[in-house]
Order: C-alpha cells, then structure tokens, then sequence
DNA sequence: AACATTTCTGACTATAGCGTCAATTAAGGT
DNA sequence: ACCTTAATTGACGCTATAGTCAGAAATGTT
C-alpha cells in the first residue's frame, strides 16, 4: 500500500457537502458540479468516491439521517418525564437553527423522492419508522406515569408527528401564517390538550 | 374575426396533462415533451400557449388547486353540522381515488418547488390560506353551536391541517405504518378528541 | 374560391450537465 | 533517489431538453 486510505474521510466531506446542496437546491436540480465547489474539490474527484449521482443522493440521505438522530438524543435529560420529552422532541424539530432548516430541506427533498421509487421508500420505512417508534414509547411512558391522557397512543402519536411535518413544511415556504413561533405554539397547544397538569 | 378562439379549451387540456405528468415525474422531471404527448399536440403548441416551462407550472397548480376545490364543495350537505364537516374535509382529502392521490402528489412538489422560491411561495399563500381558512371557519362554527369543545380554533385548525399534510406524505410513500386506512382512523381520533357527543 | 387569422408542427439552436478519461500530482514505500 | 499506487484534475464527448421559428394546416369570413 503506497498511501493510507483517505476514502472514508473523503466520503464525508463530500456528502456533507451534498446535503448542503440538496438543502439550497434541491434533490433534482443538484448538479455535480455543485457538490464539487462546495466540497472543495472538482467533479472529477466526486466521480471518484461515487459511481452515479443517484448512488450519491442516497448515501446523502443516510448521512443525513444519522447526523440528526445525534442532535435529537443529545437533547434529552435522564430525568425529563415523558411530557418535557414530548415537547423537546418538537422544539427539537423546529426548523429554527441552520441545521435544523437544513435537515427539514433534505427529509422534504427525500419524501417528495421516495413518492413513486420504492427503494427509497424503504430507507424511509426504516428511519421514519424508528422516529415514529420513539414519539409511540414517549407516549406510553406518559400514559403509564398518569401524565398523558389519550385513548390511543399509537394514533396520538402519529397525529403528533404528522403535525410537525406539515407544520414544518409551511414554516419552510416561509408561510406569514404559519411561522416558527406559531408552530412552536401549536405544538405546545397540542401537547396541552393531553397533558394531565 | 376568423376564427373562434379556442385558447381556454386548449389551456385547459394542456394544464390538465401538465398536473398528470407532475403527478408521475415529479415538479422538476417534467418535460414539456411530455406533456405535449399526454395532451396529444407538439412541444411548440405547448409553447404556443405558454411562454415558458415555470409559467405552465405555475398555472398547472392553480389549476389543480380550483379541481380539487370544486371536489371538496361538492362533498358537503347543507345540513351537515361543523363537526360533520370537519370529518367530511378528511375523508375528502384522503389520498384514496386516483384523482386524491393526483392532488396530493402535485402539492407535495409544489411545496417542495416553493422552499426557496419566492414567488411560488405566494401562489401557496394564498390557496393554502383559504383552506386553512375554511377549517378555522368551521371549528369556530362548532364551538359556536357548543359542539367542538378546543381553547384555541386557530391552534386546533393549524394542528388539523398540518395533521393532514404530514400523514398524507407517508401515505402516499407507501409506507406500511401509515395506511390510507390508518390515516383515516387517526384523523378521526383527532376529531373525536374535541368533538362533544 | 380567395383570403385572413389562428393554430399547429417539427426541425433546429442553444445550453446545461453527467460521466469518462488521459494526464498530472501527491505521498508513501524501498 | 526512485518506484508504485492513490488521488485529483479539467477538458471533452454525449445526451437531454427548453425554447425559437419558418412554414404548413385548419377554419373561419366574404
């Protein structure tokens, strides 16, 4: 071996760097030639670490995903009860931070991709359902301790995280109606309506 | 005058074949080639009747929007009450006939077209105002009549139509948690959770 | 029929961008 | 110092497609 192998490091870069694309312009307008200034590096290089664009957006997504579930656990406490859960959960999600904007960006991107290619529906099932499962645990904590009152977990649950979706999707048009403040407190009124106090 | 004009007709032929093939290609994959061969004409009659690519999608979702406006209305009965109604705009708006599923599909890349784009921004401020305007009208309405029992219409209409927005992308990604069937049941619970019996 | 006007066509131009590749540079190893 | 392999470059080939345009066809009017 002539050199040590800097392809894992490269990867990141350039993924990192494609995130940063998709979040500015889109899944289907990106252009290689984007990711390579953003990297830092030319096209020809991203060819190198990546067969196909589309080989490229998918790891993207990956990547993605697996940075933010490290922001969404580092938000916890050990002793916050399922309701404070509950709302860092959605504080969490708000699309408020650079980050956050940017993560919101590339989940909306990836949906509106995954409608009609069932291997990206796949990924989805996976990293969606995993999220779902946690707000669904949340739930039936909050329930156990006689501090959430809902008939059904499960349907609360997904009402809960169907709302931040949506929600999110209007604050990131830049609706006047629906703004990061407003989502914020339709969260929070939604958290209330269930919340034994 | 040597002719009738027959710019409306065709408009209209061309926007509805523009609003199928948003549906199966996505806002930004669509070719005017192919709605040229959906409308059953050329790509300079196309463009012939509109200046260009961004123009014809623009039009194409106002169009969708005023279709599937007409198919809520007709679903309500004068005499349904606020809280049958609200059940009635979920049920309407369940990604379950072809035609649903269309909608939803040129709303999702309409939305995601928007993030970023001023201007299109605009056009949803205005359509996605007015629906949302309905809901808030018809909570109020209930809460009026003592059978909606929420603190806040506007917060419960905001959490209602982003509920409907979020579930239907899961939906429509086929994902197995999230069946048109689930989506209904959860968007029930939801009303049922305010609804005075 | 002759004409005017609208509608329609499809070839053409121009441009954009993916992926290839031959050449170059960097960085060990010997 | 020299060799070997990895990494990188950027020009280029190729394809796709938006929009133009000159003319043809259709459809009325007189």
């Amino acid at each position: 071996m002539a050199r040590p192998s800097a392809v894992a490091q490269r990867r990141r870069e350039i993924l990192e760097a494609t995130c940063e694309v998709v979040a500015e312009r889109g899944f289907r307008d990106l252009r290689i030639a984007d990711v390579a200034k953003v990297a830092g590096y030319s096209t020809g290089t991203v060819h190198y670490y990546f067969d196909s664009k589309e080989d490229l957006l998918k790891d993207a997504f990956r990547f993605q995903y697996d940075q933010s579930l490290g922001r969404r656990d580092g938000h916890f406490e050990e002793d916050d009860d399922p309701v404070a859960r509950l709302r860092k959960l959605a504080d969490g999600y708000l699309p408020i931070s650079a980050a956050a904007v940017r993560s919101w960006r590339v989940w909306l991107e990836f949906w509106v991709s995954a409608v009609g290619d069932r291997s990206l529906g796949e990924v989805n099932e996976v990293y969606y359902g995993d999220w779902r499962q946690t707000v669904i645990e949340t739930t039936k904590a909050g329930i156990d301790l006689g501090l959430i009152a809902v008939g059904d977990p499960v349907a609360f649950a997904d009402a809960f995280v169907g709302m931040l979706d949506g929600l999110a999707i209007q604050v990131l048009i830049g609706s006047k109606h629906m703004t990061v403040e407003r989502m914020q407190a339709t969260c929070n009124a939604f958290i209330d309506s269930v919340a034994i106090r």
